[in-house]
DNA sequence: CTGAAAGCGCTAACAA
DNA sequence: TTGTTAGCGCTTTCAG
């Protein structure tokens, strides 16, 4: 550490005066709070030796622009909003791996891009009018939806009012709503299904050979139910799961499953919206899964 | 389905003029802004009636509150924004599984107290004023930071003018900022590790018995890598893990593991920002570690 | 190139 | 109980 102590750079330096606005650094600088808007703005039409000295003030007196101000009076916030609904299975949380793997990319996705994510998990039932609330809210700029749960006619009901939403999930037949996903059902929390895993494993094995989880979390708790009941797997009893999560291929033996490339969807999901953010009305994307071949099938 | 057809509905009912803003909305029910206002935030002083009659236009002509002028009217948010540095090693992902899972149970602690979270991933090395932007920015009312990165001395100097901040990382003596965390360092991405852990088992073994591992996906990845090898877990070489994440205990065999309560470092985590948003000056929190017996040391 | 002034949509005194 | 008014902090015409 090179920094003095801070006894020292008190008493060299007493902190100055704190600008809180954009009116205060113009007193300071003398200046209009106009020119100061400009000049942090990186206006062209301001001069370039006013720019310099303002922003050496602002630096200089800890000035940081109030973005809801900003924001406001620019009509566009560049924030993204994520809701997350927990609706036909309340037990399903929020931090589901699934969910928040893909949350994660988005992150990544949308952040580079310039924004940032506002999050928002619902639960449908209390509240009928989330999806309006959120999308009404002027506090986003478009929203995604990773999920429909069973809100797929209020979904469908939003999108009619409101271009720039994209949602993660299924696709139907002649829907509004613009969706990215795959071709297949949605995911159950495995903790609270392996007691049914359990259960149809005790009854009634014979005849069947393999089993398709829905997600890779859910393969993964058969996997172990299996083992624990000593069927060999594959041998036994094959077993494919859902998602290629990267824990997949961390387990012994590793899990057979089908591809979502969870990186490639949020792409979509944020190519899609901000396309639709632009005016653009865009079609569904379903994304092509993709097996992948390990060593439980 | 029960509604009827598109163009009946349009017959029948015409889309009532759309109330954008609350003087739309004043206009319409013949009442002062003021009293709209009033009326929606639910304060006694308003007449039933009026309010009433209000709170049905309101709906019939779909009119949201905008948040943004309400907020920055106010002058509180109810958004928590949460930020994610990504520091001393660029290739870890946000969506690390640790970090998505804390994140996860965060946001159920803290829409249950009725805030939104904002996320925003950062590298600190591309923008050295992350910390301070967030924390002025105007748009949140707190701040939980997730992971200390190689911010350590950012952090503290944030700490020392802005009060609402809590971090989840390490506590060091006579640090200024707040801390929820256990008592070891943090994480690396087990992809990345994959080639060092190969590297590792493959020079040298002699000697050692045990492996104990920064975070349960290290951990998974030398199990991986270890059978890969015939090497026997536990007999040949005994594994620890470090954060009982949700697979640890559907791993083969199941990893034994350093117990990270995360749903506990969360609550704790909401708990003492929402103390600190409330002017308290709280001390840091050391959860203790809890070790989980499996089946692989 | 800069200043003055008018709002963005809402809330909260203060009056009536 | 309601209306009027003055801002929250910022951006952006419009003048100069």
């Amino acid at each position: 550490m090179t920094e003095p102590t801070h006894e020292t750079a008190q008493e060299l330096a007493p902190p100055p005066e704190r600008a809180r606005t954009i009116t205060d650094l113009a007193r300071i600088a003398g200046v209009s709070p106009g020119t100061v808007s400009r000049a942090l703005a990186g206006k062209s039409l301001v001069n370039a030796k006013t720019r310099e000295r303002i922003e050496a003030l602002a630096r200089e007196h800890g000035f940081r622009l109030n973005q809801m101000a900003s924001r406001l009076r620019r009509q566009k916030t560049g924030v993204i909003g994520v809701a997350i609904p927990l609706g036909h299975d309340r037990r399903q949380h929020i931090s589901d791996a699934f969910f928040m793997t893909l949350l994660g990319y988005l992150a990544d996705e949308l952040t580079e891009r310039g924004y940032d994510l506002m999050l928002r998990r619902v639960i449908p039932d209390r509240d009928g009018d989330w999806l309006d609330r959120f999308v009404g809210s002027g506090m986003v700029d478009g929203v995604i939806v990773i999920g429909q749960s069973d809100q797929f006619e209020r979904i469908e009901a939003a999108a009619a009012r409101f271009l720039p939403m994209v949602v993660w999930g299924n696709h139907q037949e002649g829907q509004r709503h613009c969706v990215v996903g795959s071709a297949l059902p949605t995911h159950l929390s495995p903790e609270h299904a392996a007691d049914e895993i359990a259960a149809h494993l005790a009854s009634d094995m014979a005849g069947i050979d393999g089993i398709f989880a829905a997600s890779d979390m859910l393969a993964i708790a058969c996997m172990t139910e299996l083992q624990k009941r000593g069927i060999d797997v594959p041998g036994g009893m094959k077993l494919v799961g859902f998602d290629d999560l990267p824990i997949a291929s961390q387990t012994r033996p590793a899990l057979t499953t089908i591809r979502q490339d969870i990186a490639a969807g949020a792409a979509r999901l944020a190519d899609l919206l901000l396309r639709r953010m632009g005016g653009e009305n865009t079609a569904s994307v379903v994304l092509p899964p993709e097996l992948v071949g390990r060593q439980t099938a």
